[in-house]
DNA sequence: CTGCATCCTATAGGATACTG
DNA sequence: CAGTATCCTATAGGATGCAG
């Protein structure tokens, strides 16, 4: 069976490590919705959690906290009664965008060929 | 910081909602980095299982089920003894590309920078 | 060679309740 | 308001072995 190999798997192999590397700090269900988001503006705990619509506050702390490790997102705290807190993109973040937007573009025009392996409902419908 | 992402909310919630359908079908450890992979021209399994170096035969069978499900990969099987069985891209997984590419981009470029929460080590350094 | 069966662990993610 | 604490489930992912 002769098949032709398009380009070197060693080009291949970086460009692999890289995907990898990316899908690692970024991929699960909530990174880049959350970023997307945040795109929006600062927000308040509660307008994220109510942005996101069916995360719960521990689920959005953690995703918090790890985007703000790798500097995606600024937490602010203002000395009010009772306190005030912001989450609000750096300009790193921006870094990102390519990959929201390649999402999104793709999601917009292929939403109705996806076929559902698991049970989790993401979106447009529920049951 | 001023950016100029800003929008309406309206918008912003059909974005998500692409970002949320794009994300359930591509993402998890393996599916892109399959495409990648695949990429190269038709693979067999154990090809296949060599190039993404560390992924196991259950694992790997079953994301390329979840892909030919999908429709970007497709797999051919030839009556020869032993089986032999290859794995090919379809045209319509072009579509993705995009995505991988802004992935591969992004990881190249700030490798550096990713602040490992996991204990998962991905790719480059093994400890 | 291809890849399923079985068993197992880790982790993502969630429900609910509660606190400074 | 902005979370944390606790408990829980599902799933991703892996190890090993076997079968067509």
């Amino acid at each position: 069976m002769p098949y032709d190999r398009k380009h070197s798997s060693k080009e291949c192999t970086g460009a692999m490590n890289s995907v990898k590397d990316a899908l690692y700090v970024l991929s699960g269900k909530w990174k880049l919705p959350l970023i997307l988001a945040l795109s929006e503006g600062p927000m308040r705990f509660n307008e994220v959690q109510k942005a996101l619509a069916d995360i719960t506050p521990k689920v959005l702390s953690k995703e918090l906290r790890d985007l703000e490790l790798n500097e995606f997102v600024e937490r602010k705290v203002f000395d009010t009664v009772p306190v005030t807190v912001t989450y609000e993109l750096t300009p790193y973040s921006q870094s990102v965008w390519p990959i929201i937007d390649a999402l999104k573009e793709w999601g917009s025009q292929h939403r109705e060929r996806i076929i559902k392996t698991r049970r989790t409902v993401s979106t447009t419908e529920k049951a």
